[in-house]
DNA sequence: AGCACGCCGACT
DNA sequence: GTCGGCGTGCTC
């Protein structure tokens, strides 16, 4: 008379490196469809968890263990296989748990919510598809080209377009061709940050509805977030646009992803399971039978090569556009040679007779500088005292405002003391540029002008630090857009995908520090800003003649300016992989960092040291051969650059291989043999450690 | 990771 | 006498 009883294999979020299994084994009184969502206890809290398969068998690994009963079965339409598969995917390759990906995929107020909760809330949803295609503009010859390739070849693409070649035109009508052709069809538009999705939300929501487009992005409240994803998952929004996050959107129907500029460092997590959301898309776009476009005008080395010519075993189709379309030409680039301008120039005289230049005619400057604050330090003048952080290796930044000094990296913030802390000279002083420092700068040397209405010249600052709170952000913007705003001062933010109509003259203050920086992508990463940039003077037709982008460098000739002045990627691209295949680094090998956390740098290093020596001297020991071990470098553990983070020492490291697949033999071996080593008792005081699959930086 | 249980110092 | 410090160990 026994009732029917059911186990179920249900992921939950387990811990991030414990042992435990891919998943817990519940009962339940009858089978459950892979990808039901459930409430279950663990230990002594009822967590969420996705099912993953059901059996009438009870496993014969449950002998020892008591299953518990599932809680509750949350009222939704399963997960489907593809998302699992992402998710499993993403999983094994990030050397995470499947139940802990499955949980950051999944918003937190499902995590929150009780099912009544739940049941409330899903009832207030409306179940009707929107999608009201407007007519879009006609596309230019090379749009239409590209619009043509995307239709007939399958793809991976990457869309190669200049700032202003209406790449977002392509994307939207892609969009627009694949969701005619199918009336369930989905798409998920991927964009860098949070900052700019909101004039992109408008502009597509104007395109294909309000009700067809929902946002998923950590700048949501739960509440918002949740209505995101129950609609994606039901099939009512039509379209997801997104962060990162949003490539594990539930997309039952997805046909096509776009990455729009898909080389931007944001893509890739930097905490949990550190994915990229960009190669995910790459691999859900194959696996879910839907098209990829990858956008960029400076696209990462990573996807340029994928896209090179096919008999050389390019993966990716390429799309070219060149052309700026409705504006004017790419403004012209001025290198000024800081060797020949008087020591410790900030704005050297050429750039301010252009920037004068610009106020008298009316027209806008964007001034950048990758400094927060007024200076990066502040020193004694008598004892050379800095002022570092006590708990990092970092010099906390000098914020005038409020006369604080700021670590970035843990957030200390002191008053400013008033005299050196050492040795009681009261003279202490501001080393290096910050943007405040800038702002004050360029008011004592051009607040004394006119516009040509008669105003007074503003002269704005927009950074992490003006755009903290709700709302700043959009009313600089605003401002700017109006003509408010003679010189924008700001860090990189300004040189991201704003449509500032005014802007004429650009200039990089010191972009000097990218250039000869330990991580080999700086140079990648200085070009792309620089290009994108660039890409903000000159949108206006009339006014693209006087268009130019400033460089003040000690290093005139280097490659990255001489093929910014020759707007040409293509070059910079093949001269830095030359020398990336040389040096044998990525896309050449692929990579992994070992790091390990603890209170000083020696127990931390200690541990990877211990793993280096296991796989060297004892591969089989854990399921290696030699083979595997002789296509895989390891090399010497070090201290992170950024070595001290609020009092915890890290170290890290590299293990690099040519084969992906040898790769990651040796990192699900690391895995079985880190829990060996860390319960050692030597390896007691090490905090944490964690794999970076395909770091950023190294 | 949470969250318990557990065994030693300063408080209502 | 308890409140609470974080060390240690477990979660189907």
């Amino acid at each position: 008379m026994s009732a029917d009883i059911h186990w179920v294999d249900v992921a939950v979020q387990t811990p991030a490196h414990s042992e435990v299994g891919t998943w817990l084994t519940y009962t339940h009184p009858f089978a459950l469809p892979a990808g039901t969502l459930v409430r279950v206890p663990l230990g002594s809290r009822e967590v969420l968890g996705v099912v993953w398969q059901s059996h009438v068998d009870k496993p014969d690994t449950l002998e020892l263990i008591k299953a518990r009963a599932i809680a509750h079965v949350v009222n939704l339409p399963p997960l489907h296989a593809e998302w699992m598969a992402l998710v499993t995917f993403a999983a094994r390759y990030y050397q995470r748990s499947v139940g802990e990906v499955a949980a950051q995929a999944l918003p937190p107020s499902l995590h929150k919510l009780s099912p009544e909760q739940m049941q409330r809330r899903l009832s207030k949803l409306s179940s009707d598809v929107a999608l009201h295609i407007q007519t879009a503009p006609q596309a230019s010859t090379e749009q239409a080209q590209a619009l043509d390739t995307l239709d007939q070849q399958q793809g991976p693409f990457l869309l190669f377009g200049n700032t202003g070649s209406g790449k977002t035109e392509v994307y939207l009508q892609a969009i627009a061709r694949i969701l005619q052709r199918d009336d369930r069809a989905q798409a998920l538009l991927l964009v860098p940050e949070i900052n700019l999705t909101p004039q992109l939300l408008e502009r597509v929501q104007t395109r294909f509805g309000t009700q067809a487009v929902v946002s998923m992005h950590s700048g949501l409240t739960p509440a918002q977030r949740l209505k995101s994803w129950v609609l994606a998952h039901q099939g009512v929004a039509r379209i997801v646009l997104g962060t990162r996050m949003a490539i594990f959107a539930s997309l039952p129907h997805l046909r096509v992803i776009v990455v729009d500029e898909e080389h931007d460092p944001s893509y890739k997590q930097q905490e949990g399971a550190r994915y990229s959301a960009r190669d995910l898309a790459i691999y859900r776009g194959k696996a879910q039978q839907a098209k990829v476009i990858l956008g960029s005008a400076t696209p990462s080395l990573e996807s340029w090569y994928h896209s090179r010519a096919e008999v050389e075993g390019g993966r990716y189709v390429r799309l070219h556009m060149p052309s700026r379309v409705g504006m004017g030409r790419m403004p012209t680039i001025r290198r000024v040679d800081m060797n020949h301008q008087p020591r410790n120039t900030r704005i050297s005289a050429p750039l301010m007779q252009a920037l004068q230049e610009r106020l008298a005619r009316g027209e806008q400057s964007l001034l950048l500088l990758n400094r927060r604050g007024y200076a990066p330090v502040l020193q004694c003048a008598d004892c050379g005292w800095k002022s570092d952080c006590p708990q990092c290796s970092a010099f906390r930044v000098f914020h005038k405002n409020d006369r604080s000094l700021r670590c970035h990296h843990c957030g200390l913030t002191q008053r400013v003391p008033p005299a050196c802390p050492q040795c009681g000279n009261p003279d202490i002083l501001p080393v290096g540029l910050g943007t405040e420092q800038l702002q004050e700068h360029v008011a004592e040397l051009m607040g004394h002008l006119k516009r040509p209405d008669g105003r007074p010249v503003h002269i704005a600052r927009m950074d992490a630090d003006t755009t903290q709170h709700a709302g700043q952000l959009q009313a600089q913007l605003a401002q700017m857009h109006a003509g408010d705003v003679d010189i924008l001062i700001g860090t990189q933010m300004i040189a991201k995908g704003h449509d500032f109509r005014r802007v004429t003259l650009v200039a990089a203050l010191n972009p000097d520090n990218g250039l000869f920086s330990s991580d080999f992508r700086a140079p990648e990463r200085l070009f792309a800003l620089l290009m994108q940039a660039a890409g903000r003077a000159g949108r206006q037709a009339d006014q693209s003649q006087q268009a130019e982008m400033w460089v003040q460098t000690h290093h005139p000739d280097h490659a990255v300016f001489r093929h910014l002045k020759a707007h040409d990627y293509p070059a910079f691209a093949q001269d830095e992989l030359l020398a990336r295949e040389q040096a044998g680094l990525p896309p050449f090998v692929h990579q992994a960092l070992l790091r390990a956390d603890a209170r000083t740098q020696e127990v931390a290093q200690a541990l990877l040291r211990a793993a280096q020596h296991q796989l060297q001297q004892h591969p089989t020991d854990w399921g290696l051969t030699a083979q595997v071990m002789d296509a895989v470098n390891l090399y010497p553990p070090v201290p992170m650059s950024m070595q001290r983070v609020a009092n915890v020492e890290r170290s890290q490291m590299l293990i690099e291989s040519p084969s992906r697949a040898h790769l990651h033999q040796t990192l699900f071996a690391l895995q079985q043999l880190m829990h060996q080593l860390r319960k050692q008792p030597q390896h007691k005081g090490v905090l944490r450690w964690l794999v970076d699959v395909d770091p950023q930086a190294i």
